[in-house]
DNA sequence: CTTCTTTGGTTGTGAATCGCAAGTAAAATA
DNA sequence: TATTTTACTTGCGATTCACAACCAAAGAAG
């Protein structure tokens, strides 16, 4: 019933790691162009499916089931209703998830001093 | 001829960008899952081709190539003769290459925390 | 309750990329 | 000069990506 198959699989399967250096096992879930920008969303406050499309860089929907599906197997987000009781669900960072902050703040930063014309969006979240 | 031509190319090609998020300027290079162990295996003390290929993850030689070119082209690592004045080349990390530390070092910490079973082998470089 | 709109996806398809294996040419070594 | 090592390139099947179209459930409007 297309619950078993992905349409879109992740970079790598999340079980199956390349080595144990914990840099190597980070980029096993994070290292894709898609994963952290969503990450970054949900530190801007953005938690609904919709707001992640709405991001500048379009993540495709396709690709944002499959990522966002793989964040919640690994912990990294959970569902909330967005109303109490609702059927609607938001998305939001877990402890895990937000133990990331450090991460994205390093990329901005770097982005900022070396990528020319970078501006930021970021909140100061995770610092 | 086969000058102009990509085998295998990057993620992204690295002139278009997304958006001008800082965060996503630096996914748009760095975002794959073998362009940041590169650059911890340079902050290892690894410099070599052979070197690299060496590492317990096994990237494969030919995206070991464009890896290297595209971070050559983007000014992140530089050539550099083996033995003075010798054919034989190394790569070594520039000043913006060096810059990427912190981005390792919040990688690792990520990963120690909360990847299960992971240990290092990051020196402590770039804090 | 019925209709309309928004939300949150799924499916299909061609193009691009990945990962593996094999081949190769120049440099270092014996 | 002969052999080995290094640093790649090439080919190819399999996977993944990106784009577009489609769809069903939820909520809002009348």
């Amino acid at each position: 019933m297309g619950k078993e198959d992905k349409s879109s699989a992740a970079p790598a399967a999340s079980s199956v790691r390349r080595s144990l250096c914990p840099v190597a096992c980070a980029l096993d879930l994070l290292g894709d162009r898609w994963t952290l920008l969503i990450i970054r969303d949900l530190f801007l406050g953005r938690s609904r499916f919709k707001d992640f499309t709405a991001s500048p860089e379009g993540i495709p929907t396709n690709l944002l089931s499959d990522r966002l599906e793989r964040l919640l197997e690994q912990g990294v987000v959970v569902q909330v209703p967005v109303v109490e009781g609702g059927k609607r669900m938001a998305y939001a960072l877990t402890e895990k998830g937000s133990a990331l902050g450090p991460i994205l703040l390093s990329l901005r930063d770097w982005g900022l001093q070396w990528e020319e014309g970078t501006r930021v969006g970021l909140t100061e979240a995770g610092a």
